[in-house]
DNA sequence: TATGAATGAGTTTTCATTCAT
DNA sequence: TATGAATGAAAACTCATTCAT
């Protein structure tokens, strides 16, 4: 008897996810070109032929992998910047990320550690620039909304404490305080 | 005519030299494990042979181009920090940190790259600890005697932001105003 | 309503037929090495198990295909050559070999595709050689009988004909005017 | 001492070529999709990556071995049909086409199995078009000046039994009379 | 019977390193 | 010293065949 359309479904959407889990693991740990997929197959406990039958290639888990966090923060993001940043707005963006960060931190840390090559950039270009257009032009009006001198520096110098602290927290996931680190920055630039 | 000694000896030496910044170009380019010794002798205008001849292995080269990063790091960090830090000590130690990067962004972008998987904790591992304890306790201090109501946290917060501006200046080290960001800095962790 | 042996029976010989079509349409398509399995099963309309379920491999495939071309083929030939040629008899094979590639030429162009490797020649081993014998004997004395100087020569030159027109048809079947040549060859073999 | 650049070279030839000779005849021998690199390598006594050093795929040896083949073939039939064809100029390119098969029958043999697939196709796209129609139209013009009665007709009678003649050669280049039948083609496609 | 997931041996290809000259 | 040819181990990927259900 054979199995139902429905269970076959089910069994592939739980290998997949196996899969990327498992190559999201080995990736992030020993850095996409160094990982083979023989060890992320051996660490999902399949053949390496049974992930190519799940996966076109190496090359398509990270974009999977990478191409999901993206589109994750970019929704995130837009939803957040539809309207002019507000001081509560700006709060919850900066919390929604240290959230997503914290939830995904192995993911980021591919991200990071992927951007540094050129294969990243291949992965996002139509998706970045108009998100970070946006991302720029509300930030630029909400600090001269508080009569910043010179706003556009002002976020550029909020971008560089937000980088840091991503950063900060990929590579020291268990001792960085990124909490506290947090409440520092919403204070700092919303009363600046 | 036979060479001398001397002679012999500074062929040796700009060959290392020749052979360590085609490596340098070419890790940084295209990632060290995506990069090959062959492109990186032909860089240098050398035989894969010879440059075997000078050096053990492709990690060896790795690890002198992020060894000798480091080094210099520590020894620029450890003249400075062998006073407890002051303002202008502090400025110092900015002004210094900013400068090694410009002059050598090939390299911390090698080093931040290869920071996200295990190859450089490895090469790091004694010379670091050593030098982030004396770190964080004259930054402490620096903060304890202005009167700073947490300086650890205070330390974090300025590291996690120096961490933001080296990544940002290597991520785009032609659009990121790096001189501005470290005005900015100074200014805020100086008057805190 | 248990189906009946009958139906049973029935309906295996429909797969059967099915797959052979299939198997057929895909290797003549891509070439027997380059095809797949996988492909010929869809094509099919069924799963690859199923397929297994009537065909012991990939190979059985190729061997029925081919050989019933060549059974087919045989089969004719003798029952035309169980005489000795006439003109009549020497028409009506032609035309029957004809009538058999334009009526199968997927089969063909695979016959013909893997009559230059190994698999094939062993495929038909102990089938052609008797048929071979006797077509050359009636075709010597079909061409003696016509006070030909050389029959044997003659008859070789005949099957290089036969080979070309062939060989033509199926690289071209859509332009190669197989008709036309057909009655010319008749007729300069006839009247030689 | 290192070896000069000429002994290089030449070293680089030789094992071009004995490559080449070994990819063709394993080729040739099992066909093109089922031989394997593996073998082509043992065959030229060699490593498999010796032989990627010289070549860039295993396709790259099929274009070589084909479309060198092709170009002999092509530069032949230009030569001879720049201008009108005569009897003479005729014959010369029958027997010139014949004796270029004897000399490389093998490489016809992987010429004709691959023709049967897409890939001989793509290799000569640009190649064979024009040479194509120079050839029809002087065969044509030659039957045209024997006032035959179609001459278009008679070109493809000719083209049929000259792909016939190649073809049984190669099938069987140690029993075929190749050089009795092509006499009698001479005669039968000059007198008529 | 029927499905398609799963296996594993095999394929092509790459490249750090060694070696003959 | 200097060259680049040569090796071999390992990588990504394929697919005929088997198997659990």
């Amino acid at each position: 008897m054979p199995r139902t359309k429905k269970q076959f479904e089910d069994m592939r959407t739980a290998r997949r996810v196996a899969i990327l889990e498992a190559a999201l693991h080995v990736f992030a740990e020993e850095g996409y070109h160094s990982a083979s997929i023989s060890k992320v197959s051996k660490y999902a406990k399949m053949s390496k032929g049974l992930l190519y039958n799940y996966f076109e290639s190496k090359e398509e888990l990270l974009k999977i992998l990478i191409g999901s966090l993206i589109d994750d923060e970019i929704k995130m993001l837009n939803s957040i910047l539809e309207k002019p940043l507000t001081e509560e707005s700006f709060i919850h963006l900066i919390n929604e990320s240290v959230k997503t960060i914290k939830e995904h931190p192995k993911q980021w840390k591919l991200y990071f550690s992927m951007s540094f090559q050129g294969e990243v950039q291949e992965i996002m270009k139509d998706k970045h620039s108009p998100i970070q257009s946006l991302f720029a032009e509300r930030f630029i009006q909400f600090f001269k909304d508080k009569s910043h001198e010179n706003p556009l520096q002002q976020m550029q110098y909020f971008m560089t404490f937000f980088t840091g602290m991503k950063n900060s927290y990929i590579m020291q996931p268990k001792t960085y305080p990124i909490g506290e680190m947090k409440q520092l920055m919403i204070k700092q630039f919303i009363t600046s």
